[in-house]
RNA sequence: GCCCUCGUAGCUCAGGGGAUAGAGCGUCUGCCUCCGGAGCAGAAAGUCGCAGGUUCGAAUCCUGCCGAGGGCGCCA
């Protein structure tokens, strides 16, 4: 029996007693009836505070609704027993057979189990990192790549439509202080004070010139303009090499420059001149955002006619909602906090629905601790991390795992020597760990020639067991709330949460038989719930990309 | 000055108004003749930053204050 049935049959029991008169609900029965839970065993598989909270309603004291609910409940198949507790709580216990049917529905499931439809139908565009391609990716743009990227799963999970978009900085001055850097590396000399200054403008400026030596022969302004496109490429390309490595794939890389080009600037600003939120004022074109809270109004085209990031931002905007996605989400850094009043109300002034069309979750940034010292990621000093080294020291499933399980918004400390010692103290051990036990197991019953069988679902009746097929119940749930929130923190501390209890079971739980026993229905039964177990940890780890070894 | 995020065990952090506030690491004590000890059982460890408020009930919601980080360009 899963929390969902329950609450289907919470439901109908009020809808039962309010059909007989024994309560009055003035507002009808409640679809969102909460299931959970209770931390305390003593309060049975599950609790709801529905009688709490409708007590007031139905104009009785919780208490006495609960205590006809209860009566009620009792009649439900595969209710075993509920209780009235404290205030109003209904505690209720499920029986084995009614609880051991979700080992079976699990495995049937495989890999759909957890994926849901909350969302379905629903467009989101999730666009994160959106670097300049002048420089590798470093710690800074660590956290959402890893977090952005399982956002994205889980919204998948929950059955929305995701599109993973990088939008590329391509335009723009330092575009020029980048190929103007190359250039000057290219030529022996150092590079300008206001240009990149990091190891890798060397790199770039002799790949450039081992594949074209002529360049150093054309005039500055074409040298320049070479140096800046081929750097450029190469740079793009290792910033797409870096995140492919990291198991990060975008589903578009979108360019600037193409907005400008293919003229989606002018009718991003036509739409929005439609709307009415476009004024002229100094000699330059304004988007008037405080007409929806932004505390001033912004430029679009400046008064030398050329046009703001801004301007781009807004044309890349009303070009994914011209392309079907019904949310956007940015997710960005805490220093770029400030964008997002602006943003919210450039989608106002798009006609939108800034409380659902768009939505900034902003990450905070992570610091870096190492030997008791915060690392300052500076190009100039050289303590610049890059993605890709801290990829290849962690590992790219430990690298994950630590930042997946924190939530985005919460201030982060690594510390470098943990995270890269790769030792057990990191989480994400313990639950590949348990996956790498459940796939020994499951070998070992193979060669033992054990087979799994029939299930028998009462049989699974000691309280290890019920607690784990508990924690497994709660995975669609976890999956669903996970995806709403934009929280995929919450997989990875359930798959903490249903490793240990897994543990706990593996501990007192023998599932095969020993020596010459014989195979008997509860090695069986209990083969099953090994399986669903396995089922539920290899796809909580996909939703974060982390990998679920068979072996470690 | 204004705005945003954060303040929970020694450390790093969970805790969508509910029951006795949790986990990992660290510290201490036990458990390997058979399914993986990267595990399990137990112990110590807290003024949930401070003060008010909202209600049957607040770590959670509201206000103020204190502290930490960040943001406030016709820059990109």
């Amino acid at each position: 029996m899963t929390p969902e049935q329950l609450s289907q049959a919470v439901r109908e029991v009020l809808a039962a007693a309010t059909d007989a008169g024994d309560v009055a609900l003035p507002g009808g029965v409640p679809d969102d009836i909460t299931i959970e839970r209770p931390r305390n065993r003593e309060h049975g598989d599950y609790a709801t505070n529905a009688a709490m909270q409708l007590a007031k309603k139905a104009g009785t004291n919780p208490r006495a609704l609960a205590e006809l609910l209860a009566d009620r409940l009792r009649q439900v198949p595969g209710v075993e027993g509920v209780d009235v507790a404290g205030p109003g709580f209904l505690n209720i216990t499920v029986s084995a057979a009614a609880h051991g049917e979700l080992a079976r529905s699990i495995v049937q499931a495989g890999q759909a189990y957890g994926h849901g439809d909350v969302l379905a139908g629903v467009r989101i565009d999730v666009e994160f990192i959106s670097a300049n391609p002048t420089g590798p990716l470093h710690l800074g743009h660590v956290r959402w790549a890893a977090v952005g990227d399982a956002i994205a799963r889980v919204l998948e999970a929950a059955g929305a439509e995701v599109s993973r978009e990088f939008y590329i900085n391509d335009r723009g001055v330092q575009m020029d202080h980048f190929g103007a850097s190359i250039m000057a590396r290219a030529h022996g000399k150092d590079v300008p004070d206001d240009g990149y200054h990091g190891e890798y403008i060397t790199d770039l400026a002799q790949a450039i010139l081992s594949a074209r030596p002529d360049i150093v022969t054309l005039p500055d302004d074409e040298q320049l303009v070479i140096f800046r496109e081929e750097g450029y490429k190469l740079q793009l390309a290792e910033q797409q090499r870096q995140l492919g490595d990291f198991r990060t794939n975008f589903d578009v890389w979108f360019s600037e420059r193409t907005l400008h080009d293919s003229g989606q600037v002018e009718h991003g600003l036509d739409v929005l001149r439609e709307k009415g939120h476009i004024f002229e004022s100094d000699g330059a074109l304004w988007m008037r955002t405080t007409d929806f809270g932004d505390d001033k109004d912004r430029v679009l085209i400046k008064q030398d006619g050329s046009y703001t990031y801004f301007a781009s931002d807004t044309a890349y905007y009303v070009d994914k909602r011209e392309r079907g996605f019904d949310i956007c989400l940015y997710l960005l850094g805490a220093d770029h906090h400030g964008y997002v009043g602006r943003l919210k109300a450039m989608a106002a002034c798009a006609g939108d629905d800034p409380d659902y069309n768009i939505e900034i979750p902003i990450g905070q940034l992570v610091k870096i601790m190492r030997e008791g010292e915060e690392l300052r990621l500076s190009k100039r000093a050289g303590t610049m991390l890059t993605l890709g080294e801290v990829v290849d020291a962690a590992g790219v499933d430990a690298l994950r795992y630590s930042l997946c399980r924190y939530p985005a918004d919460s201030p982060l400390t690594l510390d470098v020597a943990q995270i890269t010692k790769q030792t057990s103290e990191n989480p994400v051990f313990y639950v590949q760990y348990a996956h790498a036990r459940l796939s020994s197991i499951l070998r070992n019953a193979e060669e033992l020639g054990v087979d799994r069988g029939e299930l028998r679902p009462e049989l699974l009746d000691h309280e290890r067991e019920s607690l784990l097929l508990a924690a497994l119940g709660e995975f669609p749930r976890v999956v669903a709330s996970a995806a709403e929130q934009r929280e995929p923190h919450r997989v990875a501390r359930y798959l903490e949460d249903t490793a240990s209890t897994f543990h706990k079971f593996y501990d007192v739980c023998r599932v095969l038989p020993m020596g010459d026993e014989e195979t008997s229905d509860v090695h069986r039964s209990r083969l099953w719930l090994v399986e669903a177990t396995r089922v539920v940890l290899a796809n909580g780890l996909a939703m974060l990309g982390v990998s679920a070894p068979e072996r470690m």
